[in-house]
RNA sequence: GCGGGAGUAGCUCAGUUGGUAGAGCAUCAGCCUUCCAAGCUGAGGGUCGCGGGUUCGAGUCUCGUCUCCCGCUCCA
C-alpha cells in the first residue's frame, strides 16, 4: 500500500469511525474546517490532558492560562503581525502564476543593484590601485542614475504598502517595466492584499466598531500577561506559563486534511529566562520536547529535528520537531529562541514596563523567552497516522482474514475498555452493566451486546479500545472474567475484583508521565 | 486565481440508444446464544450536488453554478 493511499484510508477511517468530520457537511462542506467526533474528540482531550499535566505537573515552575480570542488590536501591531502577515499578491495573466507583488519588486531592485555592482568591478579593473570607491559611486552618473532610482522606488514601494495602496504598488511594476519570470509578459492583474489574519468587527452596528482579530497564535496572550502571572504568582525567572487554545489563519490554500487548518489548536508555552541564557534553556526544551514525543512509542526514527534557515523577525534559533506523516516529513512543533522581541514590542507599543526585577542581581530587565508551540491537530494526526494498521490474521480453520486495528498507545485511547457479556440471557448483561458501572466513572467504557463476540472485538480493535471485557457463565459462579488484548488478540482470565487495579495501570496517564 | 479529477443510500459503487432508482456492506427489529467480522427473516433510508434548457419524458443530453479532492501560487 503506497503512503497516499494509507492516508486516503486514514481520512475514510476518521469518517467512518467518528473521529473526524468536514464541518458544515450538509452544506457542501467549508473548505480546511474540520469537526472532531465522539472518538475523536475523546482522543484530542486525552492528548490535551497529556501535554498539559506534563508541562504544568512535572514542572513546579510552569502555570497555566487561557487567555481570550480577541485581544487589543494594537497586540497585533507590536507583534509584528500587522506589518507581515499581510501579502499583495498579483497573478500575471499569461502564465497563470501568481507573485507576492513587494518580492517582484524587491527581486527588481536586487537586480538594479548587481548593475552597479558590475559597474564597480569594471571601474576597479581600470584604475586598478587608484580606485576610490566611495568617490566612483559618488560620480559616476550611470550609477548615480540606477541608485537613484533604486532609492526612489524602495521609498515608493515602503509607503505604497504602508498605505495599503495596492494601485500604486501595481503602477510601480509597471513603472519598472517588470515583467514575469516565466511568460515574460507584463500583463498583470491588480495586487491584491490577503491577510492572514481573520477580520471581524467588535462594538455595536456600523461606524463605532472596531476592527479586531481572531489571534493568529496563542502566544501573544501569554506576553501581555507575563507580568501578571510573575506577580500574582509570585514567579522567579526562570518559569514558564502553558496555554491551550485556538488559533486562526486565513490561509490561501489550506489542505491535507487536518493538517493544514483555518481554525486549529496550539499548545503553547513561553519559557522565560534571564538574558544569555536562552541558550541553554533552548537546548534544555529541545529535548524535553523530544522525550515527550518519543515516551508515546511511536517510534523513534519517525522522527527529527529540523533547523531553520530562515528565521522568522523575531528569532535568534528555531528547531522544528518534524515526524514522518504519510505524506513526508512535516512539523509538528517548533522550539523557538524568541529573544526579548515581543516582551520589548509590547513594552514600546503599551507605553507600560515589562522588566522584571531580578532579587539576585538586583537589576531590572526584559526576559527573553523560549518557547515550545505544538499543533494539537497534528499531534492528533501524527498518532492516528502512526496507529492505523492493517494486518492479516490466520483463522483458526487455516483461511485469511484482515483486520484493521488503531494501535494507539493506551492512555490515549478514546475507549479504554468496551464490556460484551458473551450472550444476551443468563443474566450475563445483568453482571456486566455491574462491572462496567464500578469501572465507569474513572475509565471511558462502552457497553455492547449485539452481533457476535468476534465483531465486537473488531468493531472496538477499529477505534482502538485496548482492553475488551467478556462477561460468560463462568463470571456468574466465581466472579471471574476474560480480559482481551487489542494488540496481541491474547485473552487472560482476571478477577473482576481486580480490574479497576489493573486498568489503572495499564490506561491512566500516570504512567505515561512518568516515563518521560 | 489557474490546471486536472470527482459529486447517485451512512460507506463502496452499478445504472443500457433518454422510459417510474439498484447492489453489497453498514444501520434497526426479531430469530440463533456463539470467545475473534461477513448465519436466517424482515424493515428503514435517495429532490441522483444545485439551477435553467431541450424533450411527452432527464441520474443519463445541454448550459450555468456550487462544493470537495490533487497540483501550482502562499505558509510570519
Amino acid at each position: 500500500m503506497t503512503q497516499e493511499d494509507l492516508f486516503k484510508k486514514l481520512i475514510a477511517h476518521c469518517k467512518e469511525y467518528g473521529f473526524v468530520f468536514q464541518s458544515s457537511e450538509i452544506y457542501d462542506g467549508l473548505s480546511a474546517v474540520y469537526d472532531y467526533a465522539q472518538n475523536g474528540v475523546e482522543l484530542k482531550n486525552n492528548i490535551r490532558q497529556y501535554w498539559w499535566d506534563s508541562m504544568t505537573r512535572l514542572h513546579d515552575n510552569i502555570v497555566g492560562l487561557d487567555s481570550a480570542i480577541f485581544m487589543h488590536p494594537k497586540v497585533w501591531v507590536a507583534s509584528g503581525h500587522v506589518g507581515s502577515f499581510n501579502d499583495p499578491l498579483i497573478d500575471n495573466k499569461d502564465s497563470k502564476k501568481r507573485y507576492r507583488a513587494d518580492v517582484l519588486i524587491e527581486d527588481w531592485i536586487a537586480k538594479q543593484e548587481e548593475k552597479i555592482n558590475k559597474e564597480v568591478k569594471k571601474a576597479k579593473k581600470r584604475f586598478g590601485d587608484d580606485f576610490d570607491e566611495k568617490v566612483f559611486l559618488e560620480t559616476n552618473k550611470r550609477v548615480l542614475d540606477v541608485s537613484e532610482k533604486i532609492s526612489t522606488v524602495n521609498s515608493r514601494m515602503v509607503k505604497a504598502l504602508e498605505d495599503n495602496n495596492l494601485a500604486d504598488v501595481k503602477k510601480l511594476i509597471e513603472d519598472c517595466d517588470i515583467a514575469c519570470p516565466i511568460s515574460g509578459t507584463k500583463n498583470w492583474t491588480d495586487v491584491r492584499q490577503f491577510n492572514l489574519m481573520f477580520e471581524t468587527k467588535m462594538g455595536s452596528v456600523s461606524d463605532d466598531a472596531n476592527s479586531i482579530y481572531l489571534r493568529p497564535e496563542t502566544a501573544q496572550g501569554i506576553f501581555v500577561n507575563y507580568l501578571n502571572v510573575q506577580k500574582t504568582g509570585r514567579m522567579k525567572l526562570p518559569f514558564g506559563i502553558a496555554q491551550i487554545g485556538k488559533a486562526f489563519r486565513n490561509e490561501i490554500v489550506a489542505r491535507q486534511f487536518i493538517f493544514r487548518m483555518r481554525e486549529f489548536e496550539q499548545m503553547e508555552m513561553q519559557y522565560f529566562v534571564r538574558p544569555g541564557e536562552e541558550q541553554k534553556w533552548f537546548e534544555f526544551w529541545k529535548e524535553k520536547r523530544m522525550n515527550w514525543h518519543k515516551a508515546l512509542g511511536l517510534g523513534d526514527e519517525k522522527y527529527r529535528f529540523h533547523e531553520h534557515d530562515k528565521l522568522a523577525h523575531y528569532a535568534n534559533a528555531a528547531f522544528d520537531i518534524e515526524f514522518k506523516f504519510p505524506f513526508g516529513f512535516k512539523e509538528v512543533e517548533g522550539i523557538h529562541s524568541r529573544t526579548n522581541f515581543d516582551l520589548s514590542q509590547h513594552q514600546e507599543h503599551s507605553g507600560k514596563k515589562l522588566q522584571y526585577f531580578d532579587p539576585e542581581s538586583k537589576e531590572s530587565y526584559v526576559p527573553y523567552v523560549v518557547e515550545t508551540s505544538i499543533g494539537l491537530d497534528r499531534t492528533f494526526l501524527l498518532v492516528l497516522a502512526a496507529a492505523y494498521t492493517e494486518e492479516k490474521i490466520t483463522k483458526d480453520d487455516g483461511t485469511e482474514d484482515e483486520r484493521i486495528v488503531l494501535r494507539l498507545p493506551p492512555a490515549l485511547a478514546p475507549v479504554k475498555l468496551a464490556v460484551f457479556p458473551l450472550t444476551k440471557k443468563d443474566g450475563l448483561p445483568e453482571k456486566a452493566r455491574q462491572i462496567m458501572d464500578d469501572l465507569k466513572i474513572d475509565f471511558n467504557c462502552q457497553y455492547e451486546e449485539k452481533d457476535s463476540i468476534g465483531k465486537r472485538y473488531r468493531r472496538h480493535d477499529a477505534i482502538g479500545t485496548p482492553f475488551c471485557i467478556t462477561i460468560d457463565h463462568q463470571t456468574i459462579e466465581d466472579n471471574t472474567v476474560t480480559i482481551r488484548h487489542r494488540d496481541t488478540m491474547e485473552q487472560e482470565r482476571v478477577d473482576a475484583a481486580k480490574l479497576m487495579e489493573i486498568m489503572e495501570e495499564k490506561v491512566s496517564l500516570k504512567k505515561l508521565l512518568r516515563s518521560i
